[in-house]
DNA sequence: CGCCTCCAAATCGTATATGATTTCGAGTCT
DNA sequence: AGACTCGAAATCATATACGATTTGGAGGCG
């Protein structure tokens, strides 16, 4: 189980040690875990006095922050967390539908048995959660599940791309809650098939759409169960 | 025309006229263009005397940059604009062929008549450059036949990230300079395809599929001639 | 009563100053 | 000669200081 809990440094860490390097995980981590929603403000003073350093470092690591598209910031008046609408996280998640598939079909041929035996013991686990269902540690599993394969994609930009963006759509899923009421049913039994493709060595094509096609039905899911919920508008941060 | 010649400001912009951002600006318009070739080390007294400025905001920018991957940053040693080798060259192409595959299935049926126009014109005047052969100018020409499409996707984020594996493509073929012989010619012929797929209502798979192997032919090309000229090593920077 | 003007507090942007770390070479020992 | 030690120069990391800009509201005016 090695799949990185909340994404570690995300790659392009560099400087430990360093107070902005220090700054830079603990913000990162507030926004990931949803300490920091969409839209909360991240004032620089603020954060240099409660980590006992001076503004300068708090600076670099929310620039980092802002490259990265963590947050937003606007000159001369501050930085604050991003927001998603729906719109956004639909298009992220489709990203992450065409990096997965990618990602899974290259992985594929690398794929061990001790590997396939993994994702099956996740994906039971995940079967197992559907009884009460707790969308964190479901969330949780099902990026477990995903990663056993991404570990063996050998293409380190894709997988790199691919904890990019999951990282960003956790920011989203701590905050509003999305949660599709059969969703997760079927998410299970998908996993199942394409750990069959997998095994019995398909063509990476099929492979590569099978999981596209796993990611996009959250999407048609979401937008259904959105549909649905007619007048009611998503929750706006200022 | 409206396919950005080095990629204007990549999307996470925001405090346009700090100094901060001038010099953000400068050093990764120096980076793209080539003045500053992989491993160039970035001094940042030097550079803030050098914009003058104080190495605050100089930092700053060296930190976004850092977080965009275009340069490496050590702790108290300093920063240097970021080395490919070959294989990540080849990593980085295969990334941007899937990504272009699917922004160009996703573009597909929104592109419109002049859409394809432009896009003819733009792969004539590839074929014009085939002659007496430019590669900064084919190479430039070669973006902009695809950003008409890449213009269509409705996707933003699809888009955003093609433009930034772009720009990072560019970052090599400036110094390094990809250039396989038969390759251009084919790569024309391959875009007047694509084009003809688009027009006749193509399923999206087709659509992307060749755009994807379109791509990959350049990967392929590369590995081959990379293999002809054996012993040769790639040039390292230090 | 609502709109506009002006001021002060909050916060950002950048410069300057200083301590810390790394690098690299001169000098020395074996 | 080669390896090691020490130290100065270069450069980074961070703190502090201060001017600049935005924001929000008090007070005045129509």
């Amino acid at each position: 189980m090695s799949a990185a809990p909340v994404s570690p440094g995300d790659g392009t860490s560099a400087s430990a040690g360093s107070k902005h390097e220090i700054v830079y995980e603990a913000i990162r981590r507030r926004i990931l875990d949803g300490s920091y929603g969409p839209g909360h403000r991240l004032v620089l003073d603020r954060i240099a006095r409660e980590f006992d350093v001076s503004p300068v470092p708090v600076r670099e690591a929310v620039r980092r922050l802002e490259a990265q598209g963590y947050v937003d910031f606007q000159r001369n008046v501050g930085a604050r967390v991003a927001t998603f609408d729906e719109a956004q996280f639909a298009e992220t998640t489709e990203v992450l539908a065409i990096l997965e598939g990618a990602a899974t079909a290259l992985a594929a041929p690398r794929m061990r048995k001790s590997d396939l035996t993994a994702a099956r013991r996740s994906n039971a686990r995940l079967n197992a959660l559907l009884g009460d269902f707790d969308p964190i540690e479901f969330s949780r599993e099902n990026r477990a599940f995903h990663f056993v394969f991404y570990d063996r994609c050998p293409n380190r930009q894709v997988r790199a791309l691919v904890e990019q963006q999951w990282a960003k759509l956790d920011t989203i899923r701590r905050s509003s809650f999305i949660y599709v009421p059969g969703r997760a049913r079927s998410s299970v039994a998908e996993h199942e098939q394409i750990i069959r493709l997998v095994e019995k060595g398909a063509t990476a094509s099929a492979i590569e759409s099978a999981t596209r096609a796993h990611k996009l039905h959250t999407i048609q899911a979401l937008a259904a169960a959105s549909a649905a919920r007619t007048t009611r508008k998503p929750p706006e941060v200022r």
